[in-house]
DNA sequence: TCGGACTATAGGACCACGCCTATATAGGAC
DNA sequence: GTCCTATATAGGCGTGGTCCTATAGTCCGA
């Protein structure tokens, strides 16, 4: 897991709470790493208890404390020797595929409504980039071009998505 | 979960016992899906318990009978059931996206490590699937063919994948 | 001959994760 | 006036999934 790792690597960006990780993984991560907001409270006190973050409580008036989470040196150097470390082999999942290979069981017509709802979800996924794309603008810095490469990553696997269907609805539909 | 579903796939094309299906997944649809071997035990014995495949034992000398798991009429309608169902939305992950998110705070050598090591992980999975493809051939019926569609896929995105680390390495390499 | 791979099953423990619920207040929409 | 959203936390429950272990015989190569 490194649930762990991604919520190390925004506290090192700026301190934050629970609410605002939570904010963070919604907005700026959810192309690539999202995370349920319990799954986010435990995993910060987990941090906590490893010494890998610490907790600064500011009290408010009418709700909750703010419960702000600052990265200690232990967290970035945790934080860094998963960067370094080499990725460890993901198995691949795609139930889209699945029902592609246990497709031939269906009808022509049903093999063709499967294509084009993927090729619906695909195009959806292709503009949200698109969009965040641009309200996010070319990147000055080479920290922002890198982190907007992510962007550019995903925009590339949906273009390759798009290209492969136009393929396949041309041989089976 | 399609875990269920998979092994369901499998039992359509042919009653298996655990030991094959663990065989196919590992064989066969490696490239998609894949799954540990406590848990097709435990996902062929609930299939039993629901009513969507039956099994047939057969003894043998020496070792442990064969369990032949055959697929139900109520194993086919599921089947179809999940084959004909919308997409449930599958949240991205990709932890290389999140390294390469997070790589900023590393020095430039480390970032040039991190994109060829992805380099490398997507040059075998491209030669794998390769391999497969070519093991396979093009395939005669429609069944064979959409079969081999999700090689293609693959290869698709390995491709693009290559094509979107070659521009990466010209900036920042 | 000894160790390892193959055939075949299955239980136990643990973990990551997602859904649902609870609590408490403020402010805006209808 | 009521309902929804935002702020902020956290526990409980269930499940899908991985790893490890046990059993037990055969067959093959070093």
């Amino acid at each position: 897991m490194s649930m762990k790792h991604a919520v190390l690597g925004l506290l090192d960006l700026s301190p934050l709470t629970g609410y605002d990780l939570k904010k963070s993984f919604d907005e700026t991560v959810n192309h690539f790493w999202s995370g349920d907001q319990a799954q986010i409270y435990r995993t910060l006190s987990a941090l906590v208890n490893a010494g890998l973050a610490e907790v600064e409580v500011v009290p408010q008036e009418g709700r909750p404390a703010r419960k702000i989470h600052h990265i200690t040196d232990a967290g970035r150097a945790e934080l860094d020797r998963w960067l370094t470390a080499p990725a460890e082999p993901a198995p691949e999942r795609s139930e889209f595929l699945a029902k592609l290979f246990f497709s031939p069981r269906l009808p022509d017509d049903a093999v063709a409504d499967l294509l084009s709802q993927r090729r619906a979800a695909a195009t959806t996924a292709w503009e949200t980039l698109r969009a965040l794309e641009a309200a996010e603008g070319t990147g000055t810095t080479r920290a922002e071009r890198l982190r907007l490469s992510t962007l550019s990553n995903g925009l590339a696997h949906a273009r390759a998505e798009l290209d492969w269907l136009e393929t396949m609805e041309r041989e089976f539909a």
